[in-house]
DNA sequence: AGCGTTATTGGTCGCTTGGCCAATGGCCTA
DNA sequence: TAGGCCATTGGCCAAGCGACCAATAACGCT
């Protein structure tokens, strides 16, 4: 028995995969919270109690944490964005309500974090690339679904679905600034690209979107 | 005289103004190729060829550098990207063509690169919002000229103004993507945001911008 | 020409980072 | 129950960072 106590750090042993999937967890949390370039191994070893050798040991490059974590985080955002069930328009206007909801400005964060690293890091680049693939083919469901029951009129489906994810990404562009001003010309922007991109006339997606806020 | 001659580094004493904007330029230049977290005291003054210290002397907090030369380098691109004369549609059209251009790309780069620091640099932040409040006024200058000959239809010239600038950062949010897709979708995103947000006439400039290409 | 101001040097300090490694001890298996 | 595998620890290292400071020398002034 020791003289003293210390902070008696009992040392817990896991199964491999299971403390895998939590250090990618703890990643992906400071990843979102505090940015990509945070996810440190003291910083990670921190959150869970650990010390830092043990993410070295799961993940003896931390360049692959990073671009790990930033893959799991947004394969879960993903799924809640476009979880829903309805009719082509309602299912887009959902999707434009819960992109722009306050609950995923950390996600815009990251995905504006993930954008300017990918210029040091060529790997972050090509998880980059991957996810937006992902994005698109959920959206381009949805769009299709739409040409095919005529309420999206547009003759080119997937370069309405290109340019739905550029009206996002610009607006997610000002997230991180403090006065970001409120001017309608913002709020409206994604929902009336998507209108116009797609065809429709003009009001009928945001007032599907209002019913949704 | 010395028994070996080592790298005589003859020491130069400049005129205060004269060093800090030579400190300034260079560590502009490093903000344009490779990115605002690379200013650092030890890079600014291995391009002058200087003793670290020294640029301590004329920025004792190196942060101040890094948003002093962020907005040097914004105002010096602003300088080009508007100076153009003729009809507000030409002036328009020449503003698209220069922003997207391959010469602009490391601007592009740059502002990508001040919109996430912001997240963690307030100062950066605020510099940032002052850069786009200049940029908006060049731009506004030349919609309200178009609005008055009636090349602008719109009803809002504000709000286009700001829209176009969301079209800019949303396709310049792809600048650091390695495969960055070729697709007219991309491509024609700021002409077409541009005609639609200025409510003109679908192809008129788009053609305008082909001309100078 | 001599002197004072200060631009400039070159080094140190404390801190954080990722990577590395020998020692420890928990868990599974034979 | 004994033994071995390997998850886990904790410390060390080198590199890079901003900040700081005493010493030096270039320049302008009288």
């Amino acid at each position: 028995m020791d003289a003293m106590m210390s902070t008696a750090a009992t040392r817990t042993r896991k199964r491999p995969e299971q403390r895998r999937a939590e250090i990618l967890d703890t990643a992906a949390g400071i990843a979102l919270e505090e940015g990509l370039e945070r996810i440190t191994l003291r910083a990670v070893a921190d959150r869970l109690n650990v010390a830092p050798g043990l993410i070295s040991h799961y993940f003896p490059v931390a360049d692959d944490l990073v671009v790990e974590a930033f893959a799991a985080a947004a394969t879960a955002e993903r799924a809640q964005l476009f979880a829903a069930s309805g009719t082509p328009m309602e299912r887009l206007a959902q999707f434009i309500v819960r992109v722009e909801d306050a609950r995923s400005r950390d996600m815009t964060r990251l995905w504006l974090n993930a954008r300017h690293l990918s210029r040091f890091r060529p790997a972050i680049g090509v998880a980059l690339a991957a996810q937006e693939e992902l994005d698109r083919v959920q959206l381009s469901e949805i769009i299709d679904a739409g040409v095919a029951s005529g309420d999206f009129p547009t003759a080119d489906p997937f370069a309405a679905c290109v340019r739905i994810f550029i009206a996002v990404d610009g607006v997610g562009g000002y997230v991180n600034d403090a006065a970001s001003f409120e001017h309608p010309a913002y709020e409206h922007f994604v929902t009336d690209t998507a209108e116009w991109a797609l065809g429709m006339p003009p009001g009928v997606l945001r007032q599907a979107v209002a019913e949704r806020r």
